[in-house]
DNA sequence: GAGTGGTCTAGACCACGCA
DNA sequence: GCGTGGTCTAGACCACTCT
């Protein structure tokens, strides 16, 4: 019917209705989710659809399982997610998060050299660069530097960005969805730039983390430099 | 035949096979892993089960698969790998690394209040208290303490330590397998036994993470505090 | 013993990349 | 067109937990 074929898996679609439901509170911490064989008939599938819906659960820290028992409803992590998969706007949520420009996108080239080594396909089709700070109850939490390959992103530089998800665009507006990445992470003393933006003394300790976002087109990955003030927050995964 | 069934599953068998080969250079970076078709047949197993394999060492970070191409090893990283499961020493390399004990095991109370919340046979229990440095080319890298509750651990405050694994020592003495956990983490000013222990001046910005670690056995986890001096080595992870 | 999750088989069809 | 990985079915047996 429409122009684009979705076919979204049935175990994606059984996830986020598990996800909502736990979000949303219909389950809540301890409870315990249905049993795979209650959840194969409700759902109309076989226990191996609803295991891969399950184990993404578990992975994303929304439920842990236990032999002989079910599977029980973690408590949500009060910190920030910002080592998980999801992009910033989603883990903190967008009610508390504020998101300032501060340059871009614009075109540009890519440091040389940078970070992570590109390929020369990325090379020649020079970067978009953005400086963002996220402020989290109007403090400066993050600041952030994004470079993305500037190939197939049509109209990108003259989209709107102000307290909006980057991950969110790229995924309705261009179907780039982000699959993992890797990160480095250090802490350093704050200087320049970074004190100005975070709102922090100079040689007070920020987090700074480098990663490198892979995403559903093969070989279109991008780039984030990411300082972080964690006096008041601290960021949170699950490995 | 012997006293304890083992039974590891065929998947995690396939796992460590390709890890290894992964590991020791039979493949390198880039080359094509056997397709999941030619996996099944050499191993005599069906596709879910080659999947399972190949889903683990996707998730470690060893391999990267395509659609329609197959599954591509990748870059081991060269930072050190503590935002993974494995513990530090499979993550650095027992080559490179080694532990000095400051003190204990000994058996102690906990912490009140602790950092993560205790269920109450945790609690009375009580804790075996553990205070590492951790280095690497004879430089501290990380200053670890830890806290394992006192539960069915026998004679685990007079085994040795010293260049040890402690993940190891756990799975193979007592059958304690880690599975995943969270952590948080921030950037801190070291002080006090931090830079002593750590050999870093006054303030210096550290990474201070806390983490929870579960383990196969029910309601069975254990703590680690762990500060680390990121100046030469940036941490690394996968998501 | 009944119910749960853990593992595994033996097939099937589809979407994607490449020659 | 062919081989690859992605998804899914319809079963099976086992180990574990609880009663």
């Amino acid at each position: 019917m429409s122009g684009k074929k979705q076919n979204i898996p049935r175990y994606r679609q059984v996830y986020e209705i598990l996800r909502k439901h736990i979000t949303s509170g219909v389950y809540r911490e301890g409870d315990m989710l249905p049993s795979e064989n209650d959840l194969c008939q409700t759902n109309g599938i076989t226990r191996p659809t609803v295991r891969l819906a399950l184990d993404q659960l578990v992975k994303d820290g929304f439920i842990k399982k236990q032999q002989g028992k079910g599977s029980i409803v973690c408590a949500q992590p009060k910190g920030i997610g910002i080592l998980s998969v999801a992009g910033t706007t989603t883990a903190i949520g967008k009610e508390n998060l504020k998101t300032k420009i501060l340059e871009g996108p614009v075109i540009r080239k890519w440091d040389d050299p940078f970070v992570f080594p590109l390929s020369e396909v990325e090379k020649e089709s020079g970067c978009i660069y953005m400086e963002r700070v996220r402020l989290v109850n109007n403090k400066p939490l993050f600041y952030d530097i994004t470079f993305l390959p500037n190939i197939n992103l049509p109209r990108f530089t003259s989209r709107t960005f102000e307290n909006r998800s980057l991950f969110d665009i790229l995924r309705k507006s261009y179907q780039v969805k982000v699959t993992g990445g890797e990160q480095r992470l250090k802490a350093i003393p704050a200087k320049g730039k970074i004190c100005q933006h975070l709102d922090v003394k100079e040689g007070e300790p920020v987090l700074h983390l480098e990663r490198k976002i892979n995403t559903n087109r093969i070989d279109y990955s991008f780039y984030s430099t990411l300082f972080c003030n964690t006096t008041e927050h601290d960021l949170f995964g699950i490995f």
